[in-house]
RNA sequence: GGAGGUGUCGCCUAGUCCGGUCUAUGGCGCCGCACUGCUAAUGCGGUUUGGGUUUAUCGCCCAUCGAGGGUUCAAAUCCCUCCACCUCCGCCA
């Protein structure tokens, strides 16, 4: 949820950012008014609510006949606050609508449009000439069914479309990524935290996966509960209605979970192999900062990021997202995404978004800062980005293929894995 | 799954049976001031959170006793639903 304030204070920076975005800008208008509408409804309420005590006080002290004079103008004006009441009610109901369905306001320098207009802003290694080497690139799922590490067809049998087993090699390269991942978030001071994957309602909404990606979870209607689609739900909901101490610097976290993604509307798209699954596992990183260092704690992750894809060895490109691609809470975005020889383009590995103070301020997460009027709670900035996945696989195992269908394990990831090739069983 | 108990403004706690004097008691902690070589002790004052009004303050007002409904002129207090925790029983990878 975007700071009321500032849309009051400042409404043509909401207004611009929901035309980066491509969304209606006449929402603005629509808050300001239902916000007036709020305030008036609420000092109406309030003034004949202070009567109401106060008449209620003197029904107490009074005897006989005075009482039975003042309950009936006191019974009159019961409905009258009632109805007052429920006008406020209302009213607030339609304001919190309405800034509900606005996103987060974006940065300065976040490209307008859509999908396709993001900004590149680095490119690192070259990828392979497999020609000039002399053999066709396998893709990942070839490599890996012939290295017995990926099983597709009984992932199938067992749960459906989408799933899969990662066996023997497979399941080594994975949990050794895993671990390397998290062993170089714990060296920069992350918190290691194994997160619950089923959340309640007020959690998945807080996190914003509910308005825009109701379609994308999964939900179990007989306890009312989601399955997350990252640790980042968990991580996001860790402080909810709490006061955190930020006076000794950012929280960061590096959460491990299971993934679920139902990956309704993409049928027919990436069905090859594990790409796009309905379940993978993730290294996540979450920061909790004040809001001024959010953008720096930005960077900070995308450097950890880079750190992280440098040790598995594979070309990769850093975009921009454009604003209209950001989802709800955040205010910017960076994808890497790395080269995929056989599909000859780049897919994406890690997401990093500054979600500033959307995800806390409805989670109701604060911190208190010294102010010269005294301490004072505001509201936290979130920060999250990808470490590792089950998808980068895909990248190590097309990336580091040899003309036998062997893969070489990048020279960063061998002592996590305990294999310096992966050797096909068949 | 069943039975019982608990939930009060940082922590502990009074109040709930029997609705109005609760503007929620007291202690601890914390903050400020005073006193004092320093510290401690002592004394005085302050100390939930959100919102409205005014916005330069002070102030005044409303909501908030786990959450949400209800009864009533009036709810921490009575009723209902839900949540969390504790004890016991049952079941169980």
């Amino acid at each position: 949820m975007i700071d009321i304030k500032l849309l009051r204070d400042r409404p043509e920076v909401v207004r611009a950012s929901q035309r980066a975005r491509g969304e209606d800008e006449g929402v603005v208008d629509a808050v300001l008014e239902a916000e007036q509408r709020r305030r008036r409804s609420l000092t109406a309420f309030e003034q004949l609510r202070a009567e109401q005590k106060s008449l209620g006080k003197e029904v107490a002290k009074a005897q006989g006949e005075e009482k039975q004079a003042l309950l009936a103008r006191t019974k009159e004006l019961s409905q009258h606050v009632k109805d007052l009441q429920a006008e406020a009610d209302a009213a607030q109901a339609e304001l919190d609508s309405l800034l509900l369905s606005i996103g987060n306001v974006i940065i300065d320098g976040v490209p307008s449009g859509g999908e396709d207009d993001y900004v590149v802003l680095e490119e690192i290694g070259t990828p392979r000439d497999f020609a000039a080497e002399g053999f066709e690139p396998k893709d990942h799922l070839e490599l890996g069914e012939a290295l017995d590490a990926i099983d597709m067809g009984r992932g199938a049998k067992v749960a459906g479309a989408r799933f899969y087993f990662l066996k023997g090699q497979g399941a080594r390269l994975e949990m050794g990524l895993l671990s390397l991942a998290v062993r170089k978030a714990i060296e920069a001071g992350f918190t290691p935290v194994i997160t619950p994957t089923l959340v309640n309602r007020r959690t998945m909404a807080g996190a914003g996966f509910i308005d825009a990606h109701l379609e994308e979870v999964y939900h179990l209607p007989a306890d009312d509960l989601f399955l997350t689609g990252t640790s980042e739900v968990a991580l996001a909901g860790l402080h909810t209605d709490e006061v955190i101490d930020l006076s000794s610097g950012p929280i960061r976290y590096a959460g491990q979970s299971t993934c679920y993604r139902r990956e309704a509307g993409s049928y027919g798209k990436d069905t090859r192999g594990i790409i796009r699954v309905h379940q993978f596992n993730k290294i996540e990183m979450f920061v909790y900062c004040r809001p001024e260092d959010a953008e720096a704690e930005h960077d900070r992750l995308l450097q950890m990021e880079k750190d992280m894809l440098a040790l598995i060895d594979v070309p990769y490109r850093i975009i921009d997202t454009a604003a209209g691609d950001l989802g709800g809470p955040a205010a910017r975005k960076f994808d890497c995404e790395a080269w995929v020889p056989t599909q000859g383009r780049y897919r994406e590995l890690t997401s990093t978004s500054n979600c500033t103070t959307f995800q806390a301020r409805r989670l109701n997460t604060r911190f208190k800062r010294d102010t010269e009027g005294g301490p004072r709670n505001e509201v936290a900035a979130t920060l999250n980005g990808t470490l590792a996945t089950t998808r980068w696989l895909v990248a190590i195992l097309e990336n580091h293929q040899q003309a036998d269908g062997s893969v070489v394990v990048p020279e960063g990831l061998r002592e996590a894995v305990g294999l310096d090739v992966l050797t096909p069983v068949r």
